[in-house]
DNA sequence: TCGCGTCGTCGAAGCGCTTCGACGGACCAC
DNA sequence: GTGGTCCGTCGAAGCGCTTCGACGACGCGA
């Protein structure tokens, strides 16, 4: 491989000044459409990309965004991928890279990449409630975009589903299919104690529907566990017809468990799952979902950094409606 | 925020000078224990991170890996997530970072990255027999290390789980649990016919083993075809008595469709599922599984890039074992 | 005593790019 | 014709770091 073609090899390629090269590549000057012809052709023979570093030096503009990911337990791992592949994808658009750090770097390296001047910007997902993080990330003064509401979001810009109409839809869908009695199998009294977050306004929603008859339950993630809980589910409201399930690793034992309690899902019982595709295409029958919209998520967080990069206004709280996929 | 603490902000804080700064933390010249000392205090009391662009200029070292991920289809998602997440903290072991690509870009991303001198070498996931980005790489010389073996691989570094060997370990596991008519249930005909990498090894693997009389069948991923698929194995060899299901989609449909067969799983039948852990936790009864490890060739992927940078010999072909959960 | 090798440190020269100020030349209005 | 504006281009000055060569100071053997 040649040693990179640099700048200079281009102007000498196109007679003209390396200056002349770099407005025409940025559009920051007006150059003369045949100047700034005869700069591409010679950029596109020599295949010339710029240096990384040296733009990022001269211009305090690394072209790179950084993304934390939560890496142990939190989220579902579908879940972040699909975030992650959307990032990256929406950040291309806009002629960004994206720099992959796991949250187990905590502040210090929020603290690293800032101070490096390695990214322009930061996407911090799976914000809890009381996160420490934020505190540094105000004090950095790094553009970032949040994924969820941590408690004191003044002056931040935060992205999320909108979990409390994702609640909401649930129950309209098992209202909309006749059930007059129906409950929300939540999740694991764990995730409600910890981030004390989207569990929460996903079981408002629920219960905020007026009409049918309806309740919410915690539910453990262990197959025996879940078993039990939908066991005594049924024998405490014998008239349930419709669950929403909030608790991916549930599903698939609730509907054994329903099964097995001689419920018909689909027909005489409806169930409908708060989680990723996957997970409700991959039982018997197969259920109705309102997924986390991932892609959404993630394009929208890339393109308001984008716009706080170039100086723009973008809302402080985003909230992303909720789909149901009926199956 | 400060306008950034440079280098030269150490060195007039321990009163001496860059050079002596930057010799300091690379250790490439020897440097008194108290002039060591006085700048060591210095770069932590001023929170001093060496800007990256200015390094990576200087050095030629940029301290970034790529990472190009397949993201349309092609394997199943939390294996990537885990996948990308050993890498991180793998590469963060080694002082590097790692910047997240996807498979999109093809060729020209590779090129792109190679001549910023935006990362100093790439891992490239799930690479094809036939792979278009695997000539790119060769032209470019970045130093790299693929998961999976294209067809030609000789002058490459790869690295991938040992799929023969999980197909035997299966027909092993099964055998050892008194079967003595086995069958394979593996990908899709269409997976077969593309990649032909690893469905056929895993293949090749479970029939390799002498002892009990072995098939494998091909099996699509929709939930009916997938019912009727194990109906029309159960019926033309009605002595079955284990199975490996090497297709996750299809598990759960699997099982169902056993179920209805009247087979009780656990007892007189055993399944074993090639696949990751959360699919084989999620079917009622959890069957035992042979996962990617994913994180282990993250990890050794990372380890063997860092190698070459250092101009360190690896081995061409690394084959990692596969590990049986039984749950 | 002198010369020479070592050790620890320094200064300066880039790395490749952006950006600022300047400078001709063309064009316009008077 | 003269002066004032643009417009398109250039040269040079950094951005913050690494690295090379040099240079005192010191200790050693002759």
């Amino acid at each position: 491989m040649a040693r990179g073609v640099t700048i200079a090899d281009v102007a000498a390629r196109a007679e003209v000044a390396a200056s002349t090269v770099s407005y025409v590549l940025s559009g920051k000057r007006s150059i003369s459409p045949e100047t700034a012809g005869r700069v591409m052709r010679a950029v596109a023979e020599l295949g010339y990309h710029p240096h990384a570093g040296a733009r990022s030096l001269a211009s305090r503009r690394a072209g790179v965004l950084a993304m934390m990911l939560p890496l142990r337990d939190g989220m579902h791992l579908p879940v972040l991928m699909q975030f992650a592949s959307g990032a990256v994808t929406e950040a291309r658009r806009h002629d960004q890279d994206v720099l992959l750090m796991t949250a187990d770097e905590g502040p210090a390296g929020l603290a690293r990449v800032a101070a490096s001047a390695m990214v322009d910007g930061l996407i911090l997902m799976d914000v809890e409630l009381r996160d420490p993080r934020v505190e540094t990330l105000r004090r950095l003064g790094l553009p970032s975009v949040l994924i969820g509401f941590p408690a004191e979001a003044d002056g931040l810009t935060c992205v999320d589903l909108d979990f409390t109409a994702a609640g909401r839809v649930c129950a309209d869908y098992l209202a909309g299919r006749g059930c007059e009695d129906i409950a929300l199998l939540g999740a694991s009294e764990a995730v409600y104690a910890r981030r004390t977050g989207f569990a929460e306004r996903v079981r408002d929603g629920f219960l905020s529907r007026p009409g049918p008859r309806a309740e919410a339950w915690p539910c453990p993630d262990e197959p025996v566990a879940v078993q039990r809980t939908v066991k005594e589910l049924l024998a405490a409201r014998p008239g349930l017809t419709g669950m929403a399930v909030h608790n991916e690793p549930a599903v698939g034992h609730v509907m054994h468990a329903l099964a097995d309690a001689g419920k018909h899902v689909g027909e005489d019982f409806h169930v409908v799952v708060i989680g990723p595709d996957e997970v409700a295409e991959r039982v018997h029958p197969q259920l109705p979902s309102v997924p986390v919209p991932a892609e959404i998520l993630a394009e929208t967080a890339v393109r308001h950094l984008m716009r706080k990069l170039d100086g723009l206004p973008v809302p402080d709280a985003t909230l992303v409606e909720p789909q149901l996929t009926v199956r």
